[in-house]
DNA sequence: CCCATTTTGTGGTAGTTCCGGCATTTTTAT
DNA sequence: ATAAAAATGCCGGAACTACCACAAAATGGG
């Protein structure tokens, strides 16, 4: 291994971590070598374990990504986005936020990170501190607990005790399904730090998409009255409309962004 | 805007969740069309920001993904990963283990992650513990703090509070320098957690690549004789070599991994 | 300094992808 | 039901990438 080729494979790794592919067109003219040369390297770095080979190029090893997400809850990615969206836009200048777990509250994270606005983050899911801890307008407290790998967040004891010291004023938390009954949800670890956000936000909104309206879980999170609103991306109907009105929640419909179609356009 | 053709979008981002690039030829035989309309659901995807396009297919937006490593420790990648591979051999079954934020220190959690054993760690870095997570014999416990983006951890009064409570087997941390007068740390705030690790394990390792000797930054974490032992890549010369055979350290020399050249092969 | 080894470049072929245009099918609206 | 619009598939040439084998160049001891 000479010095010569240890220092491509450094600045291949290198541009992984600033880009998530590389090409070897591109990497063979930066590196000033033959094609035929990077794509050696990348050969080795992929048998190394250090990058993905790709059709073309390299990717970089997506270790403990997202694997997160269940099946289940794949298949509403464009309707969270805007939800996430317009909550995102409830937030005001100076405010305390807590965030909960969860897909859609994930969303909710990077919309934020795209504001203009000085905030307090807590939460106790690791890619809403990450979506937002770059942003130096905004300070991220993170919750201790035990880490789980599937909702990439903390939960338990530790998880609830640290929160009970805090307050907010804004509470955004999901949900694995809405009734008339309340919120409902499939993990009951999860439940105990809803809960606990409930208590201690001034105002809590519920961000879920209409593919969980009237789906009945495990357990009910809270009675639909103990919410200050619900932010999805179509008006209910039926009994769970009903209750709606009748509980008097704020309910918030995520506008289709029209402007989508000219949006900015990033080739590779 | 079909029913298909929104089915089709909200599959190919699901595909992104699990894997960072999907190709638009494996693609149009998954959802049973023609490559042209794969193509061109990807440019609508990516005008609307939700991919990036790639030669021959497209790949995840990795919002906040990893721009943390600082430029002068990009170079180090592949040292690294040996130095991670060999300290991640050194934790034995059961062991609590508390593992410091770092670059070298997340690699050791991916390593440690494909070791069959049962243990606990106890970290302030949300990469380490997303690497563990998935993991069902690790119990990964995760400090409350300040969340830093650039460092991707947390600190903070909290974060030493919280781990004031615990005691370890056997901790990794990592350092900015070595040298001769102990290890060496730029970020102040990385400091005190990595104090109060020392304090609280039995027994400490410092993983440190080469390119970090006789490196003496703003701050001092502890003298050499404070340390149980020292994890790197080259037998350190000069000063520091006399200092750390003089303060009894057992210094781990990662070995090149020779049977790297035939380890699985992934093509995509 | 020379030889063995490693590394790199080149050339050619085969396989993929890209792009534009156009015909066909499906969906939507009147 | 019918016309307009949208979505999809197919084709062919151009551009790009993969793979292989071999030659040229650089490297590292003895």
């Amino acid at each position: 291994m000479t010095k010569r080729k240890q220092a491509r494979h450094h600045q291949i790794i290198a541009e992984l971590t600033a880009s998530p592919v590389v090409r070897i067109s591109s990497l063979a003219t930066q590196l000033g070598v033959s094609a035929e040369t990077v794509r050696r390297d990348i050969d080795e770095l992929t048998r190394q374990g250090l990058v993905e080979r790709t059709y073309g190029g390299a990717a970089s090893q997506h270790i403990g990504f997202q694997p997160a997400v269940l099946d289940r809850d794949r298949m509403a990615v464009i309707e969270r986005a805007r939800i996430a969206r317009h909550a995102a836009g409830l937030v005001g200048d100076g405010d305390v936020v807590m965030i909960d777990a969860g897909s859609t509250t994930t969303q909710l994270a990077r919309a934020l990170a795209a504001r203009p606005l000085s905030f307090t983050v807590l939460t106790n899911n690791i890619d809403v501190a990450a979506a937002l801890g770059h942003n130096p307008r905004c300070r991220v407290i993170l919750a201790p607990g035990d880490f789980d790998g599937r909702e990439r967040g903390l939960f338990g004891a530790e998880t609830t005790a640290f929160l009970h010291r805090f307050h907010a004023d804004l509470a955004f938390i999901g949900a694995s399904g809405i009734t008339a009954d309340g919120a409902t949800e499939v993990e009951t670890r999860a439940v105990w730090v809803k809960r606990e956000i409930l208590e201690r936000a001034a105002r809590t909104l519920l961000l879920v998409d209409s593919s969980k309206f009237d789906s009945r879980h495990l357990e009910i999170v809270c009675p639909l009255e103990r919410l200050g609103g619900i932010v999805t991306d179509r008006v209910p109907g039926g009994a769970l409309g009903l209750a709606i009105r009748r509980a008097g929640l704020n309910l918030e419909i995520a506008p289709v962004d029209q402007n989508m179609l000219d949006s900015p356009q990033k080739n590779v």
